[in-house]
DNA sequence: CCATAGTAGTATATAATGTCAAGTGCTTGA
DNA sequence: TCAAGCACTTGACATTATATACTACTATGG
């Protein structure tokens, strides 16, 4: 299957992180913990199945911490964990690049 | 369907990153210009019509471009664009975060 | 000369993945 | 009482990626 080069920190780290939306869960709990709707909400377009599959696979991987405050009101907090805020190192080069290099290849118009 | 903000560069920028393979083709391309198949296997797992379609999408975004050298014995080279280049700050970043918190979470030692 | 291997992809069928729409059980507010 | 919020789950459907084989061509070796 995949023959990629699993003993390279960077190559399992791009393996993560390419998944769909975990970059923008990620950058959304950068400005603090969120509910589930909550962060399906500004994460915006993911739909409650992948979310809910990509939290449990970041919990997985200590990157984000699950806190159920109360079981009859559901009131579910997800935040990152100190991995987890250290990736903000990664979005600001990911935003410093799109500032400088996606300059506008807007999708032919504006709405 | 997906109501993320694309007014925000760093939106699309993850958009455009969290493509499978394009992180893994990014990387391998920062070692330098590549033939199709030098690339395919370098980035480990991808397969040619995968590959083909990252690259031309990669091309028309500007991020890398693609040379053509000679027809018949076909040989073509890909390489990053300055855009491209400048995609080396998101990949150390990646780097950097996965040495100090991705320890060794391999599950799979080898087939 | 013919098989093998290398170049850059394309084709097609199938597996994996993500999405949509709706539903669950429960509480609070109107 | 009824709609709306919470945190999800489920099942059908659509999109996407994969394996596998194949095109067309050259160069090397037996």
């Amino acid at each position: 299957m995949n023959e990629g080069d699993f003993t390279c920190p960077a190559y399992r780290a791009i393996d993560l992180l390419q998944e769909k939306w975990v970059l923008h869960i990620v950058r959304t709990l950068l400005t603090g913990p969120k509910g589930f709707n909550e962060l399906s909400r500004e994460v915006g377009g993911c739909n409650p199945a992948t979310l809910a599959q990509r939290l449990d696979h970041l919990e997985a991987l200590g990157i984000v911490k699950k806190t159920v405050q109360s079981v009859m009101p559901p009131k579910t907090s997800y935040r990152l964990t100190a991995s987890g805020q250290a990736l903000i190192e990664v979005v600001e080069a990911i935003d410093r690049w799109a500032r400088r290099h996606l300059k506008d290849p807007a999708p032919a118009r504006r709405t």
